[in-house]
Parts: C-alpha cells; structure tokens; sequence
RNA sequence: GCGCCGGUGGUCCAGUGGUAGGACAUUGGCUUCCCAAGCCAAUAGCCCGGGUUCAAUUCCCGGCCGGCGCACCA
C-alpha cells in the first residue's frame, strides 16, 4: 500500500478527513475535515499565526470570499485565469486552444486573441489534434474558466467570484490597510481563508481540490529602504534546489544557510530568503520531516504572470514533490493593477527626512498664441511642450521649439512657451510599495504533517501504527483513563479529565476495552500522552504517564500533572527528566 | 476533460443471475489491576440511474466517486 493510500485509510477511520457529501455520491475536489483533522488543521493554522503574524508584528484580517467582478479584472484572474479550449470531435480529447496554434503557427501569445479568430486560425492552417491527428478545424474554441462564477443580488448584472486566492482580499483593501498601518512601510498583512478553483482534475485527495485554505502573508515593503531583519535567520539552513541545478545534468539539492543564499546570490531576494528561513523553522516546527523537504525555484518559464523570483517548499510523499508554499516577490505588479482599474490611491506618501529642493523646468504656454495658431491641437501642443521641458529641457535654450504631435512638426517661439526653471521643494514622494508574499497551502500541509507522522513499529510482537505528530499539533494531548471502569477508578478519572480540560488540555476519555487498546486508539491519532488511574492512584493520588513514541510509562502524582502536560507539550521538558 | 483500472458493513477484502461472508473496528456482557488477549451477543453493506431478465450486487449502457497515465495546475 502506498503511503497515500495507508493515510486515506486511516483518515477515514479515525476522522482526519474525507470525501465531502458521500451521502449524495460526492463532488470531486470536496473534502470534509473531520474532529482530528479540524483539530489538527486549527493547530497548524494557530502555529502559522504565531509565527508569522504575532512573532513578525503583522496584522491579521478576514475579506469576503466572494468579490465583485472587477476585482478579478484588476488582478488579472478573470483573463489570466480563462484558458481557451477546444475539443476535439474525433477523440473527445480537450486541448488548450492558444496552445495548439502557437505550437503549429509562428503565432505567439494566441491567448490575447480573440476566440473566433483562434477558431479561424485552426481552421486556416488545419491544425490537427495532438492526441488523434484529426482536423480540430471547425470546432468551436470555448472558455473555461477556473473560477467559480455567481451573482450578487437578483439576476445577473453584478457577477461575481469565489476568490481563487486570498491575497487579492489584501491588495483591493490596501488604502484602508495602509492609513490603518499609518501609512508607514514596511508592514505585513495576513490572512487565514479559504480560496476555490474549479480544477479541471482534482487528484490526489487533499492535494489538488477545488475548496481550500490559504494561509497567505503580503508583506509591504519600501522596495528602496526596507531590508529584511536577516541577522535573526541567517544560520538557519535552506535545502535549496535551484533553478541552475534543476537545469543541469548532475544537479542536486545544495544546503546553504539563509546568509549564504544571500550573499552567494542563490536566493536573489532578499526578503524571501528572509522567510524561506523562517518558514523552514516552522515546518520543522509543525512536523514536517525535514529530510523529505526542500525549497525548489521556479523556473524562468515557470514563473507566474507576477513574480519576478519564486520558490516553493516542496515535501515528498510517495517519491513525489508536493507544493505546499509558494514564497513569490510580486513586486508592485497587484498594487499597481488595482491602482490603475479602480482609480484610487494604492501608494504610500513617504516624507524626507529633510525636504529637498530640486530645479525644475515648467513652461506654463501663452494659449492665446497657441490657440489661433495651431487651433484645434492647440492643447496637444502644449502638453507636448511640458513633457518635452521635463525630458530635455536643452530644447529650450535656442529661440524656438518644435514638438510632434500626430506626425506633424509645430514649431512655437521659446517666449510663448514661459520655459523656465524653478527651485521647487518637495517634501517626500508617492511610493507604491512591494509585496513579499509567503503562500501556504494549509491542506497541503496538513496532508504532509498527517504523511510523514505515520509510523509504525513492534509493540510486544504486535504491529503498532501512530502519528508522531509534535505535540503541539496533535488533535488530543492527553487521553485519560481508567484501568478498571470499576472501583472508583472511573470517578477518579473523570474527575482528572475534568481538571485537565479545565486547565487548557485538549483531552479524551476512554473506558472501553482493555487498556493496550486504548493505549493503540490514542496512538493512531497521535495523541502524545496518556493518563492511567489504578488501584494505587487511589491510594496515593498518582497515575501513571504514558509517552506515545516510547510507549514508556512513568508515575507521577496528580498534583501538578497540568502543568507537568504543559510543560511536555511546551517542549520545556522531556519524558525523560521527569 | 480523455484513456486504463476499480467501487460489497466504519475499515480491508472474498463471493454470487435467485439480495451476501470473513477479518478488523464499534456497542453491550463476562473475564482481566497497564499495551489491539479470550468467551458470548449485538449493530452494520452490494455507489446512483436506465436496460436485458421471471429475477441484477453480479451482465450491458450512462452517470457519480476514487487511483494511475495524458492534458491542465494562472
């Protein structure tokens, strides 16, 4: 059984997670989280909010799932995000339509055409189906998007969309977001949310799905100034598998500590070198086995429409690489979009320390000269001669200036023109910040987590099955016990459990069956202690303490016990020193 | 979306043109004072629709779901 399979098993069975709707036969890429793996998903989101927005001094906020039309046409998804297909009537077979014809024309980016001249142009040239060799000429060329598509309000006139990522949610918010970050740079805004795609095949149970959860950080930054804090990872070790190395015959994987990738130039930014050190942290943190782990760099044609650098942190499960963050420099590319579609301000006015004085050359034209001379491209003319004086205001020196506009040459005395030169203060400038953004997907990484806890072992010549999940993550931290449902020991128990929960303890309590199969439950959802009341908890108020790795047991008295667990789960103390 | 394979209690499987059986799990009881023990009992299933047939879980067609390959993955 592969690995995938032994966890989709075990998933189903103890709750982690499984198809969506079963009852009506299910829909693909939908998938339910049951009460482990909602816990441990909460846990692992809660343990990326702690890093990365509480340790990093972000801030955190929730947008709508559903947005407005035109912010998909800013961000670019609604053409980005609609891939031009045709099928073909011979095999069935669907291939994107763009593609086909930039493979059988000289024609590039196919994709900004319209459908009916792609439609055209396959018929044109007969371009045959990639998968039969039949003429596709004459089939329809069709949009599917991968967004999810519905109205807001009655009827159709305002459509709008699941978001298929979070972070627009941010960049749309972004002058809000700024004035409450007091305009100054840098800050981080983060997210925690779901994000849809109508995925042509979701495959792989959680990997590719249709409904997921991001976890998405956009850290704005002053591109000029800011500098990331590097001195606080710079030792942390990055396994790097660059797009060099993917490229060459003999490449490899190569470790470098955050330092070296900068300077060395491995990682070109800076600011994601920053955070693949941070996150590196983290993932070893939440139980990621750091042997089946690795930040790969997008190749050039790989990169998104955005990005001017990226690396993903893959892991292995199965002998593949799954992608379970994206660590992308987007530049001002979103800000920008946003900017320029929705008409307002999406910079930061950054103040100079000292106000500087800078000459600057102005004519202010006498439009009573360029009027009844050059009438109806008078304006032209003069906005021709602004921009002429901020390009090359040389041309100015002689006793006339000519400009071109539309083709022609107009020619205007310098006098006309008041060109001068002026002294000029400004106080600061409009900056459109960048953005860094660490992208992870929280289902991916749960999936990893859950993959690469599983573990088995020999317990008295039986076969043991359990997640060695950090006890941080884990669903439960203490399963409590009686060894007997008998003799007060149920009571007793009941009662630790109830002081346990009450100090903070995830906590599960079982009486059924023997107490090795208990023991076992508890393993497989990688519940890191367990609590047994016995005859001589009764006595002597002390239970015995069972580690799930070790399968060691220890006793202790009851007093203190919570903070005993809490110090364990805390990683303040170990098994073994108590 | 195309192709191949598959879909039987919660899980893993066996089996059949006359509506099914095991193992594990679950629940109750007995037993048992620390790692899935034993005994008794109980609960629980043929993915959906259509067709062929006296009769379909079984054969055929379509759909849905899953795995793999191709394509896709901004």
């Amino acid at each position: 059984m592969s690995e995938g399979e032994r966890l989709t098993e075990l998933a189903k069975r103890r709750g982690f997670f499984f198809p969506a709707a079963g009852a009506y036969g299910g829909a693909a890429g939908f998938w339910t989280y049951g009460p482990q793996g909602a816990a441990l998903k909460s846990n692992v989101e809660e343990a990326w909010r702690d890093r990365f927005v509480v340790k990093e001094g972000h801030q955190e906020i929730s947008a709508p799932d559903v947005m407005p039309e035109p912010v998909f046409e800013a961000s670019g998804h609604l053409d980005g995000f609609d891939d031009m297909i045709v099928e073909c009537g011979e095999c069935g077979a669907t291939h994107r339509a763009d593609h086909v014809v930039e493979d059988n024309t000289d024609i590039e980016e196919a994709e900004s055409l319209p459908n009916e001249e792609v439609m055209a142009i396959i018929a044109d040239h007969d371009i045959p189906c990639p998968s039969c060799g039949a003429s596709l000429a004459g089939e329809p060329v069709e949009n599917f998007n991968l967004m999810f598509e519905t109205n807001i309000g009655p009827g159709t006139s305002s459509p709008g969309y699941l978001r298929p990522e979070t972070a627009q949610g941010i960049f749309v918010e972004f002058p809000q977001l700024s004035e409450y970050a007091r305009n100054q740079l840098p800050f981080g805004v983060a997210q925690i949310g779901k994000a849809y795609r109508n995925e042509i095949s979701p495959r792989k149970s959680l990997v590719r799905v249709r409904e997921f959860t991001q976890a998405e950080l956009e850290h704005f930054v002053d591109p000029e100034e800011d500098e990331p804090p590097l001195d606080r990872v710079e030792d942390v070790v990055l396994p790097l598998y660059s797009g060099e190395s993917q490229q060459a015959d003999d490449g490899g994987q190569v470790d470098l500590t955050v330092g070296e990738a900068v300077t060395q130039d491995v990682v070109a930014s800076d600011w994601v070198a920053y955070y693949l050190g941070v996150a590196k942290d983290w993932y070893e943190r939440v139980g990621v086995d750091m042997d089946r782990f690795r930040f790969r760099q997008h190749l050039p044609g790989e990169l998104a429409h955005y990005a001017s650098d990226c690396w993903d942190a893959e892991a292995e499960i199965d002998g593949d690489w799954i992608e379970i963050t994206g660590f992308a420099y987007r530049g001002s590319y979103d800000l920008d979009k946003h900017a320029e579609h929705s008409g307002e301000d999406y910079t930061v006015f950054k103040q100079y320390d000292d106000p500087v004085t800078v000459e600057r050359p102005t004519v202010d034209p006498d439009m009573s000269y360029l009027g009844p001379e050059f009438g109806g491209v008078a304006g032209e003319v003069a906005d021709a001669l602004d921009a002429l004086a901020a390009r090359d205001p040389e041309a100015f020196d002689g006793d006339e200036v000519s400009v071109e506009v539309g083709g022609e040459s107009y020619t205007v005395p310098v006098e006309q023109t008041n060109f001068a030169v002026e002294e000029v203060t400004e106080s600061g400038e409009h900056v459109t910040p960048h953005v860094v953004e660490p992208s992870f997907g929280v289902g991916r990484i749960v999936y990893t987590v859950l993959a690469h806890a599983y573990a088995t072992d020999e317990v008295d010549g039986e076969e043991r099955t359990y997640l060695d999940l950090p006890a941080e993550q884990a669903p439960t931290t203490v399963g409590v016990f009686p060894l007997m449902d008998r003799d007060g020991m149920d009571d007793y128990a009941h009662d630790i459990a109830g002081a346990l929960r009450a100090a903070g303890h995830s906590v599960t309590y079982d009486d059924s069956g023997a107490i090795g199969r208990r023991y076992r439950r508890q393993d497989e959802v990688g519940t890191p202690y367990c609590v047994t009341v016995d005859y001589e908890s009764l006595e002597e108020d002390t239970v015995t303490l069972r580690e799930r790795d070790s399968t060691a047991q220890k006793r202790v008295s009851i007093d203190g016990l919570a903070e005993t667990l809490e110090q364990l789960t805390a990683g303040e103390t170990t098994f073994d020193d108590l």
